[in-house]
RNA sequence: GCACCCGUAGCUCAGCUGGAUAGAGCGUCGCCCUCCGAAGGCGAAGGCCACAGGUUCGAAUCCUGUCGGGUGCGCCA
């Protein structure tokens, strides 16, 4: 079960080495000129120095070996010593009868599996969540299905923002709204009523009150900061609020996280960890690992080779309260014991590096995990139709579950204009609604390189036309129809032949597979499986236009077809999966 | 000021472990449904890969600098 590029790589390597050239020169790829070749290996320009020959002839020289060594190979010379290869219909027919008998559908695994850490998601507590936590959840959520799926052990935790300032914020803004509650009094001693007393609409509207006054007020920031500590030093009125804000903010950000499709292992918070900040502290104190400066407790990060200096992390506040970075070192210790993952994937917005960045360095310092074991994920923001960060109409954040509602409208609507689904009960259009909206969404994120801002243009992603994840849904649902009448015939699929390029092509298509999830995941770039995705659809419809399946008079090269159409579903739909879009039966 | 991200076709974006004529989608212009879902297929036009140097047999890709846009820079998260 090995790539074609991966094979003739082996077979060219082992040339290269018989001619005491290094091995890797052998590497083979897609031909970028697929008018004159399949595949192509260019390590003979690569070699000519080393070999003190010419290209032309070094390249003459692996040619010659190959004549004895991989007799079926057609390879010619080309330009200063691009190897061109072209493969044979029964070399195509070979791998795609692999693949199309393999539940993987060609994808390989990782060679030694590791435990990985995702932190993805973030919410705040006290906001709700804006288009900026979409890249988060979306990249993150497929990250872990391609890790997974590649063979590690993941783990991935929502890792809730709980336990800061905007708990200060919230409590204070509340008790100003609502004095009376049992919460604020220091002398309550009775049991705290179980009903929440805000919704999560309370607490999407308290935090910005609170962090505007605070801004422009000191006294106002010095009641939140009070509070902070307090809460952190366990005042039971304010633990009582903490817990309320934690409940209504989940069971929110379930609806909206189910709405996309999102799950996480473990619905952990800052708060989680509070009991290790202590001890944690202490241990950094006896260490060594923090100093004391400006009244804080710090940890200096700066390295000599830096090429801007990065200020320290700071642990431990000058009032006394732990920070953001603080309880993140506590998380990491937290996993460390619980956990113990090889990695950690941080999947956070790109404007946070220099706080990983000071993070990482204060935990490999501490002792927390070797150098490399944490990795910044980052990614760019969702911008307008004007290049500036998404807002809505009148300047505020764009709520998330704003954009999924209006997304899964445009999209109910798209599927009537259109005259799809008349069949279907009003149940189903709204399922169908629902898979064609998340997948609009979700293709549209994705298929962009993480760190690029892209533009959020809802018209353009939820269109069934082009490059869209609407697109790849149809051209799935195609294929599950085309894959019912055949079963209504009673035809089966049966060995694949090659009879056409288009065939070849598509193989060629289905064989990248492999490469592409490779590729995402050492980029840990989620992109290259939609390019894959999509690539492989058009392959298909190319072959689906030029090659007749039903129609198709002979009844080998039917079941051929038949099997290679079952083939491309098959890996369409894992592939598809592994961006967390589901496939309707019909649209 | 310093650091990071970005600058590729009219628009939105891929490609960036260096390789031959730089790709896709949308839009524009031609063809193609008596035949499996045409939301499709085939083809055309459209690019000093921001700019200037450098490394290399070879650079959109690596290095340096400049310009333009975005983001971040000790006690918010």
């Amino acid at each position: 079960m090995t790539s074609i590029p991966d094979q003739l790589s082996a077979t060219f390597g082992g040339a290269f080495a018989a001619l005491d050239l290094p091995a890797d020169l052998g590497q083979v790829k897609e031909s970028d000129r697929p008018e004159l070749a399949d595949y192509q290996c260019n390590g003979a320009m690569a070699a000519a120095k080393a070999a003190k020959k010419a290209p032309r002839a070094v390249a003459e020289a692996i040619v010659e070996h190959l004549k004895t060594a991989a007799p079926d190979l057609e390879i010619e010379i080309a330009g200063p010593g691009f190897m061109n290869i072209r493969l044979t219909p029964a070399f195509y027919a070979t791998r795609a009868n692999e693949i199309a008998a393999d539940p993987r559908a060609g994808a390989g695994k990782v060679a030694t599996p590791r435990t990985v850490m995702m932190d993805y998601g973030g919410p705040n507590v006290a906001k709700p969540m804006h288009v900026g936590h979409l890249r988060s959840s979306v990249i993150g959520d497929s990250l872990s299905r391609l890790f997974r799926f590649r063979g590690d052990q993941v783990i991935s935790d929502i890792h809730l923002g709980d336990w800061g300032l905007q708990m200060g914020h919230l409590v204070t803004e509340l008790q100003d709204e609502q004095p009376d509650l049992p919460y604020f009094d220091a002398n309550f001693t009775g049991p705290y009523p179980s009903e929440a007393p805000v919704d999560i609409e309370d607490l999407a509207r308290l935090y910005p009150q609170a962090s505007a006054k605070a801004k422009s007020d000191e006294a106002r920031m010095a009641r939140s900061r009070a509070a902070t500590a307090e809460l952190q030093a366990g005042r039971p009125g304010y633990r009582a609020l903490l817990r309320h804000f934690i409940e209504v903010s989940i069971a929110a950000l379930k609806r909206d996280f189910g709405d996309l499709g999102v799950s996480f292992d473990l619905w952990k918070g800052e708060s989680d960890v509070h009991d290790r900040i202590a001890p944690m502290v202490e241990r950094f104190k006896a260490e060594g690992v923090t100093i004391q400066s400006d009244g804080a407790w710090i940890i200096p990060v700066a390295r000599e080779d830096d090429k801007k200096e990065l200020p320290p992390l700071i642990l431990i506040s000058s009032q006394g309260s732990a920070l953001y970075a603080t309880t993140d070192l506590a998380t990491i210790e937290d996993r460390k014991v619980e956990q113990n993952p090889d990695l950690t994937l941080y999947v956070v917005d790109l404007g946070q590096s220099d706080h990983f960045e000071q993070v990482f360095r204060a935990a490999y310092k501490a002792g927390l995990g070797q150098e490399g074991a944490f990795e910044h994920i980052k990614f760019g923001t969702v911008n307008g139709p004007d290049g500036k960060r998404l807002r809505t109409r009148d300047g505020g954040t764009f709520r998330l579950a704003d954009l999924i509602r209006e997304a899964r409208e445009r999209a109910a609507a798209r599927i009537d204009e259109a005259g799809l689904g008349a069949e279907l009960s009003a149940e189903d259009k709204a399922e169908v609604a629902r898979l064609v909206a998340n997948a609009a969404i979700r293709f549209s994120d994705l298929s962009n390189y993480r760190t690029t801002n892209y533009i959020f243009d809802l018209e353009r992603f939820i269109s069934f036309e082009g490059k869209t994840g609407p697109y790849l849904l149809y051209q799935a649902v195609r294929v599950k129809s085309l894959m019912r009448k055949a079963k209504e015939k009673g035809l089966e699929p049966g060995a694949i032949q090659i009879t056409a390029p288009e065939e070849a092509a598509l193989v060629r298509r289905l064989d990248g597979f492999d490469g592409a999830l490779q590729r995402a995941y050492d980029l840990r770039a989620p992109n290259h499986i939609c390019e894959h995705a999509f690539a492989l659809a058009q392959a298909f419809s190319s072959f689906y236009a030029a090659c007749p399946i039903l129609p198709e008079g002979d009844d080998a090269v039917r079941a051929s077809r038949l099997a290679l159409a079952k083939a491309m579903l098959d890996q369409l739909t894992l592939a598809l999966s592994l961006i967390g879009m589901d496939i309707p039966e019909r649209m």
